[in-house]
DNA sequence: GCAACCTTGACACGACTGTGTCAGGGTTCC
DNA sequence: GGAACCCTGACACAGTCGTGTCAAGGTTGC
């Protein structure tokens, strides 16, 4: 077996057992479960905790922010919204409330998205 | 005159004047200021602000949220890292960490955005 | 020149984030 | 079959988010 218990992965990751339950519960890093409900942390997990640590303690940001980054990438309405609100600068005046080259980006986003196994439009 | 006190935009736009000062806090709307240093708001931040509050309220998002996503606008290596992060899903087992196509779409955004006057590499 | 507005700064407060610890109960594995 | 681990759920606690309110003082505009 080349999978490890919370704890073992919390020692070699510089996490703690509690953090590693939290990051999955924000949908961060989901591991593997044994038959009888353990947590089974494989090696792309393992990497994956560890350049989470990386990346969170470079830049000034937390796990809300980076969950929030991937509700972006997941839905690509809101993703849209988003972009479209912050790509709307003061220079748009109100003659053109939300037009083409927006709607494009929008378009190029959900088509990359819709590459890869939606769960939107109910 | 047709830029409003804080007290006016806050009538026409549902938020508070409270909220106004905190939304410019945290960068997201920042009217002008008139020479006593009043804000000024005028019709384009009018119009931003109450598309805000439909951002907001239509999907499940904080001001905090949208803070996040203006940084990762403004800041290409934070994009970056972010995307790059949220991308190496769990299928990509170690041999190509961080590959081509990965740092493709990373340089196509920053050559989006460095269109749009920087602030970075200091 | 003064009423009506604005400014910043502070205290307050519930909700959530990030983190620890502890309790009661199930799993692993030698 | 028992020691050593794991699970979930809860209480706790400092820090931040989103909001309101109030105080002391400056601006606007008739």
């Amino acid at each position: 077996m080349d999978a490890l218990t919370i704890q073992e992965a919390a020692e070699t990751t510089g996490w703690s057992p509690r953090m590693l339950r939290y990051v999955e519960r924000v949908g961060l890093v989901e591991p593997a479960r044994s038959a009888g409900g353990y947590r089974l942390y494989g090696p792309a997990e393992l990497q994956r905790l560890r350049t989470l640590r990386e990346l969170l303690a470079e830049h000034e940001i937390g796990l809300s922010d980076l969950a929030f980054a991937l509700r972006l990438r997941n839905e690509p309405e809101l993703r849209g919204a988003t972009d479209g609100w912050l790509e709307a600068e003061a220079e748009r005046p109100a003659d053109v409330p939300q037009s083409d080259w927006l709607r494009f980006e929008q378009v190029k986003h959900s088509k990359l998205l819709a590459a890869a196994a939606l769960t939107v439009t109910p």
